[in-house]
DNA sequence: GAGGAAATGATAACGAGGCGCATTCGCGCG
DNA sequence: CGCGCGAATGCGCCTCGTTATCATTTCCTC
């Protein structure tokens, strides 16, 4: 789905009257690519690696820029460090398992949570626009030797 | 339960060989007192205007330490700030919501959503110890006036 | 092309949080 | 009842992620 989100975020920010810059356009690559969690200072490092070195200025302002638009997914997992992925708009939706030994962050989607949370939503005084879920944890590799 | 949840955790701090200073007993009765959620600032804050000022790196180590006895639950409400509440041990589980607009935070309970996320660390190659549950949108106050 | 607005880059500022060390204080023991 | 050990506290400094500032460059439009 990547160059779908690719040409969706063109349009998007096309659609905003926006203008594109050679730094914006290597960021959104590299989510594009990316497409799991990414941390601005990961994206700024590796775009630096790859002889395409972007502000950091530029890196976060695109990331605001695209949460904005509802481009991106931004998630927190706990460390004080926010992490950014393209959000997936055919209806798929995962969540996030965090290693608390490791740090690693694994994707998991189940329909149940997600069925409940919709039921929540609707029982609660409170309009839902987003959630996220981080179980936090061993992974299996971590567990092992714990 | 919050006279509950002090005795509990004096009795986890002696149990731990730990004694009870000053400051630290102070931010207990706070947490105590306060019952929601906490940031770390607002505890300080609080304290503070009480003319009860607790230094900021014992207000850390205290809620640090509490975080590791499982006296508190800490909860990332994704704006960089670290929360804290006390944390119940009666079984009673539950989450939160917050508001895009005026940044309050709700809590909630809701049964299915907890056995939703039981089957799915179950299903998992994961350990699953904790798990946050944040809701992000408008509360009723501001979807109002939206 | 020329003009103007948006985008970019470099850097400083800011805020949360952690660390180290000197000092204080609680608590058990003689 | 004092003594002393070690935990607890406070203070200041530092790190690090993130945001704001501002001059400069770049891209669209006419």
């Amino acid at each position: 789905m990547s160059e779908h989100w690719l040409e969706r975020a063109h349009a998007a920010l096309r659609a905003a009257g926006l203008r594109s810059g050679g730094g914006r356009e290597l960021v959104l690559e590299e989510l594009a690519a990316a497409g799991c969690l990414r941390s601005a200072q990961e994206l700024e490092r590796t775009l630096a690696d790859q002889g395409k070195p972007v502000s950091r200025a530029t890196v976060y302002r695109t990331l605001e820029l695209l949460h904005e638009l509802a481009l991106v997914q931004r998630v927190d997992t706990g460390n004080g460090v926010a992490h950014f992925e393209p959000a997936d708009h055919s209806g798929e939706h995962h969540h996030h398992t965090v290693c608390d030994r490791c740090g690693r962050v694994l994707t998991f989607a189940d329909e149940e949570l997600e069925a409940a949370i919709d039921r929540i939503s609707d029982r609660l005084p409170f309009a839902v626009h987003r959630h996220d879920v981080v179980l936090r944890g061993a992974c299996a590799d971590c567990a092992g030797r714990a």
